[in-house]
DNA sequence: TTGAAAGCGCTAACAC
DNA sequence: GTGTTAGCGCTTTCAA
């Protein structure tokens, strides 16, 4: 179909080699060789055949990103940014969608269409830190996420536990007492949730508050609907509680809602935090304060990691973890004061 | 790095054809020999380097796919969809965002990372029927949404204009009589905006209901906070409305949020309709009725027709409009009987 | 500064 | 039923 560099060579009157010198910008290329190879890629609208390149140099030029589902709002907005990275650098990424269960997840390393992406940037959520040996695998990786520490390789990640003390004491501080948290992983230690539950535990016993048990919603998913039944599970149980901690925005969005129909209103009766950021968060009715997780930073660094461990620049470096900023976000939900809708971006 | 071929041929004792053969399960292999590779290939855990077949074949395996952003809900939804459907036939799928802007949509199909995609699924949203010529490019290409009919390929689509009716019907059933209409473009007769006001029109008149221009908000973009700064607009001209129909779900939300800062209820006061069928419609306070446009069906769909194009079966087979089903969802935000949040997927 | 030619790993004629 | 081999389009060593 298309044209080939035999075609640019024959049609610009040079051989093969120079044309591929000029691609590749090679310097030693004199001017007026250059722009007849110019023109000849112009006119025969000559585009490099990827796969023969990829080939001759062991290198494809697409990455692979591999999260649980770009349904969920987390991960759309984690690949939009990764693409755009990637894009900066001339890379393609191809998304792989892992559903977040293990066997996907570990299917994932074995699976056909990995022995094409240079490289792996790979956010997996049941994995766990045993499975720390499967990530040894024959090419580069960075790992995301809070699931696994002091793996085999790269990772990029944020402080959880200082950001989840930094939302509870923003509570505290607005006089919360009693704060509820929904999200919970029953024994987690390591995990976003179990990070996030050690921060909460932390802001409290700084604060002198002593620790209620019967305050924690555990769910194992982190979609709205579990929100949402965590929340009427707790108002079922008739404790009282004057803020929620959410582990993430989706599931304060779902617990909102409960609250809302249950007649209560936000934050007056009750403050709610989440985390993560996501854009919905400044559009809720109230809008609703969070831990901005430095989600672009994540990113970008994913992709620069990679890339450097592909180019092998200090292929001997040691595997490093990298920590992204977070920072508090005050909104409506812990009674920031009413403001028009942020225009969006 | 990886072994090759020729590696797995030695460890089992077979040429390199026979390997080749038991790979692309090519029929007529022995079962010995068929084991015997098979336990070489699982020895040296090797998998084959796709740059090399796609070189041969002159096909990669990895389709394209243009969205304006990820971080926009209704195109995560679509990657989603795309993505599995890809998957189930083997393939990979590279996203391309265009920002939504003209000069990146037209980049994209001269951009350097297409010469390596055997297809591409397009949705533009700033290409129009006047860039028609454009679309004649010289691979296969399938493209999606109502900016451009009558193209020079296939194209997938949904009846935008009987779904708009039908929304504003339910509208007008429920007793409305004065229905505002949020996102409409000025002078646009094709596209998305175009298509659904007057699908909205038709709905009017044919109820006898006269139309009334001042019920109609224009905004170019279709984000939350059009949707929010529409409204107020509309509410400060003091003009008096029973019903909202927002031209897609993220206005409808933007402007059910300003509805309820200003002290209305939603359906009692003002009823809303989306449009889209986010994910989020389902727990927005009230939910958000809407129409399902099929999404997942026009995800299928043009992921089968791209790849027939590019096996070539019937390569003269004429170009293709393919109209995705729509169906009205009724919630909350139109007075449907509020139910406890639907349970996720 | 440019040309000739080898070879990356794979598939598919074509032999046997 | 299995082996031999050409060649896909590109980069790069080596010569000129």
């Amino acid at each position: 179909m298309g044209a080939t560099m035999h075609d640019v060579a024959r049609v610009a009157g040079v051989s093969i080699k120079t044309v591929s010198n000029v691609i590749n910008e090679y310097p030693h290329v004199r001017p007026g060789t250059r722009d007849k190879v110019m023109q000849a890629i112009e006119e025969l609208d000559y585009r490099p055949n990827l796969s023969a390149r990829g080939l001759r140099l062991g290198r494809t030029g697409i990455i692979g990103l591999a999260v649980p589902a770009l349904r969920e709002n987390y991960f759309a907005e984690l690949a939009d940014s990764v693409i755009r990275e990637a894009e900066k650098r001339g890379l393609g990424v191809v998304i792989e969608q892992t559903s977040g269960d293990r066997e996907t997840e570990l299917l994932t390393f074995s699976g056909g269409r990995l022995r094409f992406v240079d490289g792996l940037i790979f956010s997996p959520v049941s994995l766990g830190q045993a499975d720390v040996d499967v990530l040894d695998v024959g090419f580069p990786l960075v790992l995301l996420g809070e699931r696994i520490f002091g793996g085999p390789t790269d990772h990029v990640t944020m402080v959880n536990v200082d950001a989840a003390r930094a939302a509870t004491e923003h509570l505290i501080r607005s006089g919360r007492k009693r704060i509820a948290v929904v999200g919970a992983h029953d024994g987690e230690v390591i995990g976003s949730a179990g990070l996030r539950l050690r921060g909460y535990r932390e802001a409290l016993e700084a604060a002198g508050i002593p620790f209620d048990p019967t305050l924690i919603a555990y769910t194992t998913l982190w979609h709205r609907s579990n929100g949402a039944t965590s929340m009427r599970q707790l108002l079922a149980t008739g404790v009282k509680f004057d803020a929620v901690f959410a582990l993430n925005d989706t599931l304060a969005l779902g617990a909102m809602r409960v609250l809302q129909e249950a007649g209560l209103t936000i934050p007056t009766d009750v403050a709610v935090i989440g985390f993560d950021d996501l854009d919905e968060a400044r559009y809720s009715l109230p809008t609703l304060s969070t831990i901005d997780p430095g989600r672009n930073e994540i990113a970008t660094t994913a992709v620069r990691v990679l890339l450097d461990r592909i180019a092998g620049v200090e292929p001997t470096a040691p595997m490093t973890e990298y920590l992204a900023e977070f920072h508090l976000v005050e909104r409506e939900s812990t009674g920031a004061r009413r403001t028009s809708i942020e225009t969006i971006r």
